[in-house]
DNA sequence: CAAACTTGACATGACTCGTATCAGACTCTA
DNA sequence: TAGAGTCTGATACGAGTCATGTCAAGTTTG
């Protein structure tokens, strides 16, 4: 399993739509950076860090950890280079579990499922846009995608 | 972690119709039978006995039963229970050893992703159906799906 | 008939996974 | 600024998985 070459800046290269994380009071640790200087301090990136998401999640931090180096998750860093985890790498932590524990996948599988899920999502998304002058065509691909990922189990939550 | 029902991944399949692509069941190959009925053309693909199968695979019998046991293959048998493999099968098995040996995919992985596949398969075929009236649109969907099956690193062989 | 097959049970070595710990350096909050 | 918490990297452990292997008793095939 070839690994992404990580990256020792505070990350995420994000696909367009993702929305800004808000940030909850919850223990919150505020990154309440001071302006490091121009720009930027805006796009917070997470919002718990690594003991609070573990005690979220119910998890070991070392756990985490993990999934992080084999690339599986790739929460935020403070300028201090903490891990902060946001809602959405909660839930992906949660859909790691689910394929983990409940599924019985090891992790290279929940990789391949992973990248098959956005793979699916992505296509999903490059027909409909394709098929934009066809909205008949579009909603029948729409119904038919769906089903799709209705067949592959996930949890309600994803 | 127990492992019994060993169909925690079992996808649900997309269309009620068909599951596996094996041969069709009466193809005995037991010489002695005469074939069960007129449309029984024999396919000369070859069937063969789980020594030969193995021989080709270049893997232990005991392998294949175990993917037999826990549902990733279904060959064919003769009337007295002897495992027939057809050339589907054989497929099958090295796309099962091509997830596990190249991907490290264990053998809930291997389930995953085999359902996976027949789901997209299904899918796809469903939406080129119901697109029959809309050759621009069905043209799109065949290019996106193929391009994702390719997104999913399968050998060549496949 | 003999060879190869069947099922079912159990064993083995290599590997994986989550968890755990240690050390030394660094970050952040109070 | 003190101290609790985190960082990286290494190492280790128990439990589980997987391919392979063996045994026994019975059946099928050529």
């Amino acid at each position: 399993m070839s690994q992404q070459p990580r990256s020792r800046v505070a990350n995420r290269p994000v696909t367009p739509g993702r929305t800004a994380p808000t940030r909850p009071e919850n223990t919150a640790l505020s990154p309440t950076q001071p302006p490091v200087d121009d720009d930027a301090v805006i796009e917070v990136q997470g919002v718990y860090i690594i003991s609070v998401a573990a005690r979220i999640l119910d998890m070991h931090p070392q756990t985490l950890r993990k999934y992080e180096r084999i690339g599986l998750i790739n929460p935020g860093r403070t300028i201090g280079m903490l891990r902060l985890y946001s809602a959405e790498d909660i839930k992906k932590v949660r859909l790691i579990r689910y394929l983990s524990d409940e599924l019985g996948l090891n992790l290279a599988g929940v990789e391949f499922a992973l990248a098959a899920f956005d793979n699916m999502s992505a296509i999903k998304q490059r027909i409909s846009s394709r098929l934009e002058g066809i909205p008949a065509a579009q909603k029948v691909v729409q119904e038919e995608m769906d089903l799709l990922f209705d067949s592959l189990n996930l949890p309600v939550d994803r």
